[in-house]
DNA sequence: CTAATTCCGACCAACTTACTAGGAATTACA
DNA sequence: TGTAATTCCTAGTAAGTTGGTCGGAATTAG
């Protein structure tokens, strides 16, 4: 029952942007830097993301990734969704493929994985970005505190 | 965010156990056909719960697998917990190995990881074979309803 | 023009998953 | 005593996923 690095990942680099919302694009460089993570494996993710509507890149020197929506407009859960796929325990309750296998009508355990289901979606979808920015520690960037490095408080 | 098929197997058998329980062992012939899935992997899942005393084997002829506790005692996240280990989305949040990363005081995104690994454990805990038996669809075994196989209501 | 950057596709080693294969140990029962 | 049924154990394995690396093309600020 884990999510991958991917998610993981993903998650703490749209922190960064959330962070720097407003404040022109962020090179993956920096990302990559002060969240200690791979460079060109992030890239990969970033593709991802901006493919899923949730980031816009721009190219060139200057350039970087900014969010496309307002922090508080994109929940961790569609940040998952966009890079681990649909939250769902077990593909048969699958909200957005419901493919429904052929033998829900009798199957004892359905109504478990439905709320299993639903109270993750429940904790992904509640939390936003603004909210993960609200509820960084004080000290989540000792280097730069002093520039006040934790900006975006909810616009 | 998917458990394996393992989790799901292991689910699954420990419910036809729990169906049976209290009329000595079933032989994993009887569960893999109930529950269409292949008997040799179904072997090594319930090694698994046999060492994590959930189940226990009876050898020879006549023998089988039943519960080694009441279904009512034995919960879904006890299942999953000896099948794929220890339930949290990431593992620095996991309640058993409290490996608690470095950079734990610093992470934003540490709360939220604890607010999914809680909310997954509570439905799982919360939830029994005797409650799975319990909700097992009328029809859930349309072959010998007529025997009455929804035996195990609680007691 | 140059340096910085996104964008893109290919490749790869290690790991996990979901099995299969084969056989030893144990037991009920004829 | 023999035989069939069963658990128990160890190994192997094909396919997929993970978490990257590598190299290069396209774009843009200065």
């Amino acid at each position: 029952m884990r999510i991958s690095t991917k998610g993981g990942y993903g998650i703490r680099a749209m922190y960064e942007l959330a962070m720097a919302h407003g404040q022109g694009p962020v090179p993956l460089k920096v990302v990559a830097e002060k969240q200690a993570l791979s460079e060109h494996y992030l890239e990969q993710l970033m593709g991802t993301l901006r493919k899923a509507g949730l980031v816009k890149g721009v190219r060139g020197a200057k350039g970087g990734y900014q969010l496309a929506l307002p922090p508080e407009k994109i929940s961790v859960g569609d940040v998952i969704r966009a890079l681990e796929g649909p939250i769902a325990p077990v593909s048969c309750v699958d909200l957005d493929a419901e493919a429904g296998c052929e033998r829900h009508a009798t199957c004892p355990t359905r109504g478990l994985w439905e709320r299993l289901r639903d109270s993750m979606i429940q904790v992904l979808d509640s939390t936003t970005l603004a909210d993960l920015c609200r509820e960084a520690p004080q000290n989540a960037a000792p280097k730069d505190s002093g520039k006040g490095l934790c900006r975006y408080q909810g616009v």
